[in-house]
DNA sequence: TGTACATCAGTGAACGCGCGTTCACTGATGTAC
DNA sequence: TGTACATCAGTGAACGCGCGTTCACTGATGTAC
């Protein structure tokens, strides 16, 4: 039943990928190997064949989902810097639909307790990621020097995930379109 | 070994304040009974004698810990309302002492992320929470109305909880420093 | 180009372990008379 | 007030279960000649 390289590489980051929903769907430690490698198609047996450890497999799908999100933010600045893409940012991730798919959104709004009570690389790579979204919002700050930029950022970005964490947490569908509308109304320029 | 009635009363209490703080600590998922009931002086058998599962202790941790938070906030706003204890229980809320002390610290800030992914009562109990901390804000809100300034409670709260999220999750000491500073610069009145 | 052999992706059973929960037991406390 | 019995807080062993990890095995792929 070997495979070949090309369909073995696939099949690696395809677990990865389904790896990355699932911690985000269900949480890092709640989600096993067995339901992880079933979302890929797999059995068990085969995560040793592409990963040495859970933790391995948590690093990567935490890098590529907070990747996947800088990309898109990255994409949309270099085609319409400035303020514009900033306001187009911000809207997606206060979004409702972003609230309502944690499987598909931030790593960060999901994972962010979790991830700081591990220790290991995954907390370094959440970190990057944190840093790497502050520095693509202080690009897009007009008419203010770099430091206050960053400063800036690192409120804004903090803000929004403390406002998408909430509004999921929350019970009451109003009172989650209320905090991401807030949410939105200061953020935005 | 019977114990006296009062006598059990109190060591029902010693375990949910030590399930609050173990929670806080280290996770819900991640706090074992064992571990729980070893941090009150016990071992695990008892502890069913005063729960009947590990929800409902979680349910109590999450109320008592939020509940310990809304007192000492409608303390000082009883003692001295307005702006001043306002600004003072964001001083302490966004403090790195705080933040270095997520055991004895806000419980949304260390859980919303697994109470989420939770159901049953505790995450009614962790809406509850909030919606307090909202409600308390907003009354010491000089100068407008009741809803606006629920709706500005909403986001300065969420804003809060998100900024001491991420500055407890970062690695670098000064970017959570940075973090909590330029969360009072935007929210202190 | 064909052939023989080594490699290894994927399977499914098995491992030890710690989890939440149950239970028989102990002995001090509470209660009925 | 004293006595006999029921109650029950707390103990520690045991339960089934699912976890992360290991392993013998399969058979298609890769490689050496």
């Amino acid at each position: 039943m070997r495979k070949s390289k090309q369909e073995a590489a696939e099949t690696r980051q395809r677990v990865v990928q389904a790896a990355s929903q699932e911690f985000r769907r269900n949480g890092i430690e709640a989600t096993g190997l067995v339901e992880l490698m079933a979302a890929a198609g797999l059995t068990r047996g085969g995560f040793y064949k592409h990963f040495t450890s859970k933790e391995q497999v948590v690093d990567e799908a935490v890098a590529l989902s907070t990747a996947s999100l800088l990309e898109t933010w990255g994409r949309a600045m270099e085609d319409d810097p400035g303020t514009p893409s900033l306001n187009r940012a911000i809207s997606d991730y206060l979004s409702l639909d972003h609230c309502a798919d944690a499987a598909g959104g931030c790593a960060l709004a999901a994972l962010a307790g979790e991830v700081t009570r591990l220790d290991g690389p995954v907390r370094e790579t959440a970190t990057k990621a944190f840093l790497g979204m502050v520095e693509l919002m202080a690009k897009q700050l007009p008419g203010i020097s770099r430091a206050a930029a960053r400063k800036e950022a690192l409120w804004m970005v903090s803000s929004m995930i403390g406002a998408m964490t909430m509004a999921r947490m929350v019970t009451d569908p109003d009172v989650s379109a209320s905090i991401v509308k807030e949410a939105r109304k200061h953020l935005m320029k």
